[in-house]
DNA sequence: CCAAATTGTTTTAAGCCTAAAATGTTTCCC
DNA sequence: GGGAAACATTTTAGGCTTAAAACAATTTGG
């Protein structure tokens, strides 16, 4: 049986009649904990990729995009994917193919578009890399069962699209 | 009933005695999603903080950190708590001190200590700031049940203790 | 056709962030 | 007491990141 203090909210937020100021110490809480958890598992794969591989998180995490595109990717794509900046790829890409591992060639038909891909030592660094990364990932979840994974999985799916409508009421 | 793959996996994980390479996808999966989640949130708090009150996210969470402490935090103690490195805070709270915000000192007991405080402007723009944020917050995850939430909380709490005990594991 | 809007990328300016080395201070313990 | 270890912070060097402005190329609608 939900507490009373439930059951106003629940009427306040679904009646819209009253402006009380609610209460949403929990969902606070919620999001500090994924952003802690979010952190502390970068973190951890952000020191063992420079440890091992002496590679930064960023360009293992734009590599990966780009190993799951064969025919390359336009800037913009790896920028939507990566959810960051058009400015900050251009940099990244920059150094990448600097050190061989991008190659990158104005598009044929667009000659605003720039591709990049792969190089064949980009993808031979980046497979063996991603072997161990997977590693790590499977140990720092260890403790969740299949169960906990799938439940996890659902339920991030869910904040996901609850956030993408949020974000998407702001800027229509 | 689970599938075939599930046993062999869940043998092999117990017994320890097989060396076939195992899937972790579902695990690399629930990483990515993860990560989506909390940058496409991250993003969305650090817009909105620029757009209303022209301050970034890191300083907003400094200062969140310092209105939980009145009697005031060493640098080590903000470090921490915000898990970042201590050379990002010393930079971070030179520009908080010269915006008026914060008040630094150096602690009487141990001259290599420094303690910063919110100053009253700084508390009174954080608490104007952390009314709305918490809104916000309300709103990105507005569509997750109150049972959601506590699932969810349940579920990340576990991810953090395992995501812990591995990090332990590897600097012991 | 052609001006205006749109799209893709780069540049700019400022700030964030890290790891590692350096500096100053305190504690430990012989 | 005094040197070694531990601790708190700052500095350094390099890279990441963003928002906004600038630039270039294409598409669109009169």
């Amino acid at each position: 049986m939900p507490a009373v203090s439930d059951c106003i909210e629940m009427l306040d937020s679904e009646t819209k009649a009253v402006e009380t100021p609610e209460d949403h110490a929990e969902e606070l809480r919620l999001w500090l904990r994924l952003l802690t958890c979010t952190t502390l598992i970068e973190g951890e794969v952000r020191g063992r990729l420079r440890q091992r591989f002496d590679v930064t998180l960023p360009r293992f995490d734009l590599m990966a995009q780009l190993d799951k595109a064969p025919d390359g990717m336009t800037l913009s794509d790896v920028s939507k994917r990566m959810m960051v900046s058009n400015g900050n790829v251009t940099g990244l890409v920059e150094r990448l193919v600097e050190s061989g591992h991008l190659d990158r060639r104005t598009s044929e038909t667009d000659r605003r578009v720039q591709v990049i891909r792969l190089t064949k030592l980009g993808r031979a660094e980046f497979r063996r890399m991603a072997a161990e990364h997977e590693t790590w990932i499977a140990d720092l979840f260890a403790d969740l069962t299949p169960k906990d994974v799938r439940e996890l999985m659902r339920l991030l799916a869910k904040t996901k699209t609850s956030a993408q409508k949020s974000a998407g009421r702001r800027r229509p």
